[in-house]
Order: C-alpha cells, then sequence, then structure tokens
DNA sequence: ATAAACAGTGAATCATCATTCACTTTTTGT
DNA sequence: ACAAAAAGTGAATGATGATTCACTGTTTAT
C-alpha cells in the first residue's frame, strides 16, 4: 500500500469543491443557471474542467447542488423570522417580508431560485424547496389555529397559496427584462403582497 | 410575370400551417414542449421538416405560436365566466373554478402553460398570458369596489397573487412526476383554493 | 407549351457545449 | 528513491436535434 488519502489532501479536494461551488454560485448570481458554463467556473476556480466531474456527476447535479445550499439558506433566514417573538399571524407576516425584501434584494439568484427555466433535476430541486416553504407557513398556520389568531382553515392549501402568491408578485418585479430600479427598503410591493396574504389567511382588513 | 400567389395557393399553405400547428399542439398535450420534436411533429404534419420552416422561423417560434394559441382559447373560457350574471365577487369565483377545473381536466398542456420550463421566447408568451389573467381579474376587482362587494385594495397586486395562488397550487397536482388520480368533478382542491383567494380579496369568511 | 416564381423535400450539416479519457503530476508509504 | 494510487488536466469527442439548402415538383400567366 502506497497511497492512502490522508488529511491534508481530504481538506485540498474539500476546499477545491467549495471552489467549484462558490464560483457557480456567482455564475448563477449574475445571469442564472442557463448562461453558467462549465468552461467559465472552471477558469473562475481555477481547476480544469475535467475537475469538476471528480467532485460533481455533472453540471446538473452541480446545479442541483448549488441550488439546494442557495435554497438552504434563504429557508435558515425565513425560519429565523418565524421564531421571532410574536402571535402566529405576526411572526408569519414577518417571514413574509424577510422573504420578499431578500428577494428584491438578490434579484438574479432569486429569479433563478423561483422562476428560471431550469433542467429536470434541478425543476426537482425547486419543487422540494416550495415545498419547504410551505411546510413552514403550514406548521405556524397551525400554531395560529391553535392560538386562535388564525381562523379555522386548510392549512396545507392556504400555506401552497401563500408561497404561489408571493413568488408571482415577486417574479413580475425580478424578472430579467424587467428593469431593475434602486429597491427602496419599504417596498409598498412589498406592503400589498402581504396585505392580501393575511387578509387571505386571517379574512381581516386592517 | 408568370406565378403570382392564388387564393387557391393562400388557403392551401394556410390549411398546412395549420396542420403543423394542430399537430405541435397534439404534441405538447401529450408530453409538453421539451419532448414535441420537429420530426415527430412534420410526420404526423405528414410535411417535410423543411416544409415548417417555410410557415415558422424556429422551432421556438413555433412553440411560442402554440403556446399563444392554447393561452387565448383559456382565456376566453375564463373571460366567458366572468361574463355570467352576478356581483364581481360572484363572477370572481366563477372564473377561478372555470381556470382550475379546465387545468384539472387537461393536466399535461396546463402544466405546459404555467410551469414547465421553456425557452426563452415561450417563457415571455407565459409572462404575457399570466399578465392577461391578471388584467382581467383586475378589472373584475375594480368593478366589485365600485359595487361594494369588494373592499378597496390594491386591484392589481391582489389580482397577481390570485394568479400565483392558482397556479401554485396546482403546479403540485399537474406536475408530471405527480401521479393523477381521476379528477372528481367537485374537487375538494378546487374549493379550498377559492376559499382563501376569495378570503384574501374580500376579508371575509363563508 | 413555356418559363418564371414559388412551395416542398429530407439527407446532410452544423452548432453548442457537456463530457470523456489518455496522459501528466502529485501524494504517500516503504 | 521507488512505485502504487490518486488527483488533475484540457484537447478531443460526442450526442442531440434543430436547421439548412440544393434540388425537385407545382402553380400561374402568357
Amino acid at each position: 500500500m502506497a497511497y492512502r488519502e490522508t488529511e491534508k489532501m481530504r481538506k485540498r479536494k474539500a476546499e477545491a469543491r467549495q471552489r467549484i461551488i462558490d464560483c457557480t454560485y456567482e455564475c448563477v448570481t449574475e445571469g442564472g443557471f442557463r448562461s453558467a458554463r462549465i468552461t467559465r467556473i472552471a477558469g473562475l476556480a481555477e481547476v480544469a474542467t475535467g475537475t469538476i466531474y471528480r467532485h460533481f456527476e455533472s453540471r446538473e447535479d452541480l446545479f442541483a447542488e448549488v441550488f439546494r445550499l442557495a435554497t438552504e439558506k434563504e429557508i435558515t433566514k425565513v425560519t429565523e423570522a418565524l421564531n421571532t417573538p410574536g402571535n402566529a399571524a405576526e411572526r408569519l407576516e414577518a417571514a413574509l417580508r424577510q422573504f420578499s425584501e431578500r428577494a428584491l434584494r438578490g434579484p438574479v439568484m432569486a429569479w433563478s431560485l423561483l422562476a428560471e427555466p431550469v433542467d429536470p433535476k434541478v425543476e426537482e430541486e425547486r419543487l422540494a424547496y416550495r415545498k419547504a416553504y410551505a411546510d413552514l407557513f403550514e406548521k405556524t398556520i397551525r400554531h395560529g389555529i391553535e392560538e386562535g389568531c388564525i381562523p379555522e382553515q386548510n392549512a396545507r392549501q392556504s400555506s401552497t397559496c401563500l408561497v404561489g402568491a408571493i413568488a408571482e408578485s415577486l417574479v413580475g418585479p425580478l424578472s430579467p427584462t424587467h428593469t431593475n430600479q434602486t429597491t427602496n427598503k419599504n417596498d409598498p410591493l412589498v406592503d400589498a403582497i402581504i396585505r392580501f396574504c393575511m387578509q387571505g389567511l386571517t379574512g381581516t382588513r386592517r
């Protein structure tokens, strides 16, 4: 036996893998998945194209992983917002706001995650991602129903509607064709989305 | 001058063009845009592949046209539902029901129109299509506000949310992975979607 | 009948990039 | 120093179908 993977090597490989992921992330942030070329990613990461295939089965797999990671970051943020103090309705509102504002702040990535046409494996990740949001919302709606601040309803269905309403409202402004003006912090768009959603949920105007 | 396009020829060309469109429609109905091959379409339409390019600039253009036509059909149906008797809120509800039920009845095409990843030109059509729905809904919401059956609100924003909520709710059940059981006429899914949407709109539980 | 103008054809071409793999370089234990 | 085992390389390959275009067939007006 002459070669055996050592800690040093494991670390170096992990670093290369991470660099590839980071550079892919960067490319996607610039122009979405479709325009992210393997050669470009390899160039940025300072590895050969072949090396990318030592770390990922295929372009699609690499993209699926990057999608998943980007998604996890977003979900974490929304989860944090859901854990702020307040009743379920208030926390849900904070979460919707967090979601929307983050999307408007990183519009290309948000568009890629929400609406860019992608290959099947990545699309699968997207379905999972949307489901994850719906799950979070659903749980909180159930809490709200127990607490009494949200009326009895089909929590799963309502959470799906929430995800759809927000996504649709953002896709227009996020779309690459739509020239993006500066996003002011307290966007009235976000308020209007939230008003509709909370009303759909609670049946209460404010 | 020896040849000049005559009525007979114009008609024959129009027929071929129509046949190409019909066969593309058929292919999309079976498996969506991605799997619709030019050779297959040409075969069905009984023309050579080259002939397709006498009628359409490119595959993308052909698809965009088919998308537009399929869309127009749907929009017509929803418009009809919006023109039934009743107040604005009731008519809107009828429209949402029409939209959902038609989608569940023709799931592959509905999925292609709503969510299948498509090329940019077709995606553009999709944005137009969604905007067309939003426009219809918006107009009716405005009527409702005048009539007094819908409270004051940002009609444009609400209509966008409606489109998103419905689309998202349907994408799951329509998705090709989701095994489609028989769609019973009075689907509880449709009722739940409509409940959320109408509540978001009117702030009224029923 | 003729020829100009166009429509129809489909095998061959082409474009695009992801992916491969034969080779080089590096690492490791003896 | 040596050789086994990996890791790294990037030019060449390959797969996929859309698209082209040189040619054939049709239509029309004279």
